[in-house]
DNA sequence: TAGCTAACGTACTAGTTCGTACATTAGCCA
DNA sequence: TGGCTAATGTACGAACTAGTACGTTAGCTA
């Protein structure tokens, strides 16, 4: 029954050391992302890799790593989108506002990115406090609030307290929400937050809240 | 050995159905907040009970139905919380200040329910949607929102096009992401967020962004 | 007070799951 | 081209874990 031999390559393997532990990491962050970090599956990661659970060993050391490793990668990715911001020739209120569309959309584009930060929560970022390259590496959307920032209170246009950190967790909280939050918040609210006719709606409503925060008159204090 | 028996009851022990209901969830609730769903274990929850595994199964029927108990007694605790809710009394400006410091507040008391519904929504949500108490049970904070805003969009004073729904996830989303994602947050931007020093700011700074929005002058749409 | 049932405990099992010992080979380099 | 090592595969085991079969008893009720 097996006279039927495979041409050249016995399992049509190819030694591809970076290729395997990126597809390893392709996988893994699926899965940690469908069932969380204990409901994960080391033997369906590896199932579903063209690779076997020996090389997630291999290569990553065990479970606990290989999420750490999924979690650095996740972060780069982010990181990199924020360097991609191009806002400082805007003034500071379309700066704000194309910076809260900005991680609207990138928030909306990667939920699973989303479930692994809820998932790392649950755990008390521990895999985050024990990885070296997530250390402490601010993220570079935070320099570009700040500057926007201070222009913008320097001119006096925005009134409010508040610092970078401040405003990132704001814009984060509701963007965050939306995403990891939508199925009680469907299930309980009868609304989807994510459907797609009510996108607009949401982005808008962002922004107006951010810049209506700013740019409020305030009184006395 | 065995010669000393204890006085009365063998093990002290009373026969009491609601009270071990009650146990067991109580714990039940700190092993899912504590591990997820998939890393709760049954045998610690029975561990840390004065009761067995076996009521676990007498009880509940099993791990789900268990975690579904609790996420119901949970967002029970939260409900009757917002049914005393007084606040009708109130100007809408100084209404809606209140709701939201109610639900600040609530939300940093109750850093388990938090952990709990970013569980449930891990898992799609799937057991509220399996429970019949969970159904469609709309908060009764919902009420008094639509009630506020509709008095506040009658008089002119609010501005913005929002419903009560979307209120309320704007109110929540910032509430819930302050206590959900303080690890993440704290390791990565070196901020505590639940950090008592700070509760002020945020609390007023909640406020103040929902005042905001709401009241803001919208030129044109 | 006899009997009945809800409430409870013990001990076990079947299946899973992370991790590893051992064997193999592709492909680079001397 | 011969050999060496990084890369890979197979097979297995020890420990855990949800769930259950079976036995016991408190305490209410007739």
């Amino acid at each position: 029954m097996t006279s039927v031999e495979e041409p050249a390559r016995p399992n049509g393997r190819i030694r591809d050391a970076a290729r395997t532990q990126a597809e390893i990491l392709d996988v893994a962050t699926q899965e940690f992302a469908r069932a969380g970090f204990a409901g994960a599956r080391v033997d369906e990661i590896a199932a579903r890799t063209r690779t076997t659970k020996r090389m997630i060993y291999y290569y990553f050391g065990g479970k606990e790593q290989l999420f750490t490793a999924v979690l650095e990668r996740a972060y780069g990715v982010i990181r990199e989108a924020e360097q991609q911001l191009d806002v400082e020739h805007l003034d500071p209120v379309a700066a704000i506002r194309r910076l809260a569309e900005v991680t609207f959309d990138h928030h909306e584009q990667h939920p699973d990115f989303i479930r692994l930060v809820s998932i790392e929560n649950i755990h008390g970022a521990e895999h985050i406090a024990s990885s070296e390259k997530l250390g402490k590496i601010g993220s570079p959307a935070l320099d570009v609030i700040r500057q926007i920032l201070a222009q913008g209170q320097k001119s006096g246009l925005f009134t409010a307290d508040v610092d970078a950190v401040d405003l990132h967790a704001m814009i984060s909280s509701f963007c965050f929400f939306r995403v990891a939050n939508r199925h009680t918040f469907g299930a309980l609210f009868g609304r989807d937050l994510i459907d797609p006719a009510q996108r607009e709606h949401y982005r808008t409503m962002l922004g107006d809240m951010v810049i209506a925060y700013l740019t409020a008159d305030r009184a006395t204090d």
